[in-house]
DNA sequence: CGCGCGCTTGATCGATCTCAAAGGTGGTGG
DNA sequence: CCACCACCTTTGAGATCGATCAAGCGCGCG
């Protein structure tokens, strides 16, 4: 599936988030790295413990979990190939949250202190790196006001509109044809619902014409109409440089 | 009120974040700024503009949010003297949420381009940048779980314990003696509530002998026994270096 | 002294949760 | 190759938490 080098997809990345020149290019290649294959809801980083490396995913998609006192999980965001999935341990020691594969999925493993010498005294490599963290962050508050602040229905879409955003940016799929790698019980831990009432938003949309499904895979006929239902303005994914 | 100069807020929480040689000290004071004086509720930052500079939290309280299609509000952070408003504004252009003053404050404007150099060219201060963002990270990662997963109660209750923790960190209060800047309305556009269930659930909080109020000013009798109600660990504050 | 904003309280409503059970579906091993 | 099993999806009925609507209170400020 994935050819060439297993970190093409990081710099496919990189390159959309700045201007490289062929030192910064090829630091990037000699980064040390391992590779991984893990099956879906294999557990990546632990909360509490300190990571010695940095998970890249190369293919395939992942999440970020925390849990509340009482056993509920709340997911704080998923991630696509090219995303490294815990650039915040190259300066936070212990990790305050969870990483899953979410399906079956091939990682990267890359020392954290290569890849944080790259970022201290690299500036281009910096400023990309910086704004991959700072998209991660705009995306999280933009989760709050989701969960925070919009009814069930249009929180499901948003989140769906969110997904279909990022994959078609990357490359990775379309709007009329969409394939969701989530079980309805991890759209609801995402939403901050209960399964059966993803269940049943996700027949209401249905029924209402604005998405088609056929298992997992799903199309949206009139993306504008399913936007403007999910009160979805990508501007927060800052997709453009 | 700050005695000293305009900068020291920052300088403090920059030395809690990283060592810094003395030249870094210096250049951190060399950075060129203009001080303004705001009063509560003032706009600082708003949605979809392209600021030019940064703008440095040197005292008061102020907060970060957005607004869905229907008008309604979500708070996504607060800040206090210290912190950094729109950091990350050295890297995305536009501004993907709004920034207000809480309560009357001062605030000094940081040209971007000197800031953004510090930030790249200075090993020592990009470690502390980085680590103020990826703190901050971590915080709206709190903020999703805490608004998607935990009932109204704990939820304010988890509020309240996070900004003890910071005020007590940054030496601005402590949980027997805390005042709270916000009316019930903020509290309510942080916890995604409505102001009704806050002043509801304050006063089970009270009656149930957990907080005393008086006012906005409030005392936190038994903290370890708040803390557990709140389910509230400091772990994601990253407080130790 | 009066006005506005924030706080407080009551009554009712409704979105979402909980509990329960019945269909699907894909994967695995016999 | 088929059968079984685990897990996911779907649907129903009833309960509940927090929202909404409405009104009075109190304090600080002009």
């Amino acid at each position: 599936m994935t050819n060439g080098h297993p970190l093409n997809p990081l710099i496919g990345k990189v390159r959309r988030l700045a201007t490289l020149e062929p030192d910064d290019h090829r630091a990037l290649l000699d980064l040390p790295f391992e590779i991984g294959r893990v099956r879906a809801d294999r557990e990546l980083v632990r909360e509490g413990t300190v990571p010695k490396n940095c998970c890249l995913l190369v293919e395939g998609f992942a999440f970020r979990s925390k849990l509340e006192k009482k056993g509920n999980r709340q997911i704080v965001s998923f991630h696509i190939a090219g995303d490294l999935l815990d650039i915040q341990h190259l300066f936070l020691e212990r990790a305050d949250h969870d990483v899953h594969a979410l399906t079956e999925a091939t990682v990267a493993w890359i020392p954290m202190p290569e890849l944080r010498s790259l970022v201290l005294h690299r500036p281009r490599l910096a400023a990309a790196f910086w704004r991959d963290a700072l998209v991660d962050a705009s995306v999280f508050r933009e989760w709050i006001l989701n969960v925070g602040r919009r009814d069930a229905q249009t929180r499901i879409a948003h989140m769906i509109c969110e997904f279909a955003a990022r994959c078609s940016a990357a490359g990775l799929g379309s709007p009329q044809q969409l394939h969701l790698p989530f079980t309805q019980q991890e759209i609801a831990d995402a939403t901050g619902l209960t399964p059966v009432h993803v269940n049943r938003m996700l027949r209401l949309l249905t029924e209402r014409g604005l998405i088609q499904r056929d298992g997992r895979t799903m199309a949206i006929a009139d993306w504008d109409a399913f936007r403007r239902l999910a009160d979805f303005d990508s501007g927060y994914l800052h997709l453009a440089a």
